[in-house]
DNA sequence: CTTGAACCTCTAGTCACTAGAGATCGTATA
DNA sequence: TATACGATCTCTAGTGACTAGAGGTTCAAG
């Protein structure tokens, strides 16, 4: 058994959101000793680990919940979890397209711009001022 | 002169948000109708027009106020703009990587997932679970 | 038994909006 | 000119996933 403090180190969440996941309901409410502290075990540091990972991996606290409760009833969760799984992966295909767009367009921003302090006009001003400069619609 | 909902058909920019950027002070206060209705002309649609253009290359509110700063005092901004730009560009690079990394963990943990339904253990809940079968630190 | 770090709960703040209530305004039509 | 009704106004509160701080209590070492 082992305090919150504990628990943070190990895991690298900190205090507060290991008491907000229990809020949340990501975790279930430990133990308490006598004097109202919290108490955990290895069940509860597996459980903290498994929430930090798919948090890590952007996974949303409602699409934890899901697949903690996919956990809690294994017949066929395979397929749920694969889709859960599958959703996050569009969905971080679709930031990374959307991302490499902005890293053209501040990468061409840039290149206006020489750094020397000589020109009356700043380039990348007026590259957003005037959506017209840019390749793509956003 | 036209109205905040005309000026929102023309940014694309939501009602709400015109206004809220006015509280944040992204936009001078708003002239206004003897009845209290806001009134903006081609000054008011450009500058916003700016903001949104900056906001979906994902800058800041506050970087943004810097940059509004930079117009209004054009001596020696272009380089002040450019490091702004430039420290952008290193944010969504490295934002790029991070998710590159979760792509690659995902559809690994998809991989190991043959929809079949017949597996006892889900592969998907068992790599969240057990760090261990990762490839990379997070 | 004392000290002080760690813990407790509670409220409020972050960012960039979004939603809703309830009241007023502007304008097109009768 | 009257009426209808969509657009606008202000204000408050909610979102997600925490983070920070106040003010008080508990635990463990010395």
């Amino acid at each position: 058994m082992f305090s919150i403090g504990e628990l943070s180190k190990r895991t690298k969440v900190k205090v507060p959101t290991i008491r907000y996941y229990e809020e949340m309901g990501l975790l279930a409410e430990a133990e308490r000793t006598a004097g109202n502290q919290r108490r955990y075990d290895k069940d509860g540091l597996e459980r903290l680990s498994f929430i930090r990972h798919a948090r890590d991996l952007g996974f949303s606290i409602e699409a934890i919940l899901s697949l903690i409760e996919l956990q809690d009833h294994p017949d066929r969760s395979c397929e749920a979890a694969n889709s859960i799984a599958t959703s996050q992966l569009v969905s971080v295909r679709a930031k990374i397209k959307q991302l490499k767009a902005l890293e053209k367009e501040l990468v061409r921003i840039s290149k206006g711009c020489d750094g020397s302090g000589v020109s009356e006009d700043c380039y990348v001003l007026a590259s957003l001022s005037d959506h017209g400069l840019c390749d793509r619609e956003h």
